[in-house]
DNA sequence: AGCCGAACATACCGACGGTATGTGTTTTTC
DNA sequence: GAAAAACACATACCGTCGGTATGTTCGGCT
């Protein structure tokens, strides 16, 4: 039957988005290691040639659904970033977003769950770093060198922060309570809130 | 040659113990998906049928060692939280004895990284807190009560604590920098601070 | 002494990740 | 525009691994 007929450029990002698309599917629902190839591609109507004419391994297919994933978050942070002109709410609004972004289960399990143990946790630090994370820096750099909040070294704030906020990403989504999102962003804004000078009175810039 | 006669007891525990220990000492060196379990009975001299008679599963006898990592932090964190007699003392010496503790590479790797990826998080999530994660809400419920800290809901704040310092654990242990240990507890005490009432002048109790 | 069951030991199986090689189609080259 | 090179897969196969079914030894109890 008249197949329309593909340039290798094309038939090649189809088979490798169908590849990466299925792999997002069943890694999200069950788990890395409980997701054969085989199943991938037959769900993917592909073969194993062409999966691992694409990718190195079952753990670089998974790296690029982590990268994916990783990116759309990112992109959701920036955009609720972007939107507010105050450095202050920049940060607010993307702590939230990241939250709001993070409650999906797919996100979950791929990137906040198998993510450092398929990966390795260095790997997934780097990734992280270069995604969602990096944009936490800059806005607590950019808070500290406005002198709105203490001064500080950052980086161990980022990373206590991120920390939080994967946490508490994984509990919201377990938690039937109704009221946990709220308590938790309160929680989180209340931490937040206690960076800035005016809630430190005793502590003055340089 | 004269082997010494064993107690049945004895010897289930002896072999146990050996098990557990070697599943132990590899999954904390390579990871719980890089490591066989042929190589596993074999460093322990044992067989594969006395691995299965003690355990279900590989995930059996990783969740066995998660549970034996688990408990030697939560000894560490009781014992130095009951070295002091102020609850707001004790609270800040759980959370340091805690970082301490995590810094070790095996805990990370066992506790953290693999820990939820292997077990689920959920079946991880009960288990942390069973132990370590326990004396956490338990420190912080009874400063609220004492009205110490702001009275608030302290599940979420548990939470986010305790996602704040497994991060930062494992970022240290990779972490060049000799400053970053003083850095991060000096970054953790901050936050821990601005929970006490006389950081927030503005709010009142009750 | 003799039996029973616990504590292993051995042999084996199906499935899975990974690879080597074959095949058809598109693109380039002359 | 035909040959040929390059590409994008498809097929067949391999070694290893987690798990199981069955056999064997040895301490405990009567």
């Amino acid at each position: 039957m008249n197949r329309a007929p593909r340039s290798k450029a094309q038939q090649r990002l189809e088979t490798r988005r169908a590849l990466v698309a299925e792999g997002r599917r069943l890694f999200a629902r069950r788990g890395y290691g409980a997701v054969s190839l085989a199943e991938i591609v037959e769900n993917a109507e592909m073969t194993k040639g062409a999966l691992y004419h694409h990718f190195d391994s079952k753990a670089d297919l998974f790296r690029t659904v982590v990268e994916q994933v990783q990116q759309e978050v990112a992109d959701r942070v920036t955009a609720a970033a972007e939107a507010r002109e105050d450095p202050w709410e920049q940060l607010i609004a993307g702590c939230h977003a990241f939250l709001a972004a993070s409650s999906d289960p797919e996100v979950q399990q791929i990137m906040l769950i198998d993510g450092p143990a398929v990966l390795g946790w260095e790997e997934w630090r780097a990734m992280d770093e270069a995604s969602s994370a990096r944009h936490l820096t800059e806005a607590l750099t950019t808070l500290v060198e406005t002198g709105i909040i203490v001064r500080q070294p950052v980086a161990p704030l980022a990373r206590l922060l991120s920390g939080a906020m994967n946490e508490a990403a994984l509990w919201l989504a377990r938690s039937a309570d109704p009221a946990g999102l709220t308590d938790t962003t309160a929680a989180l804004s209340r931490l937040l809130a206690s960076l800035r000078h005016h809630d430190r009175p005793d502590a003055v810039p340089r």
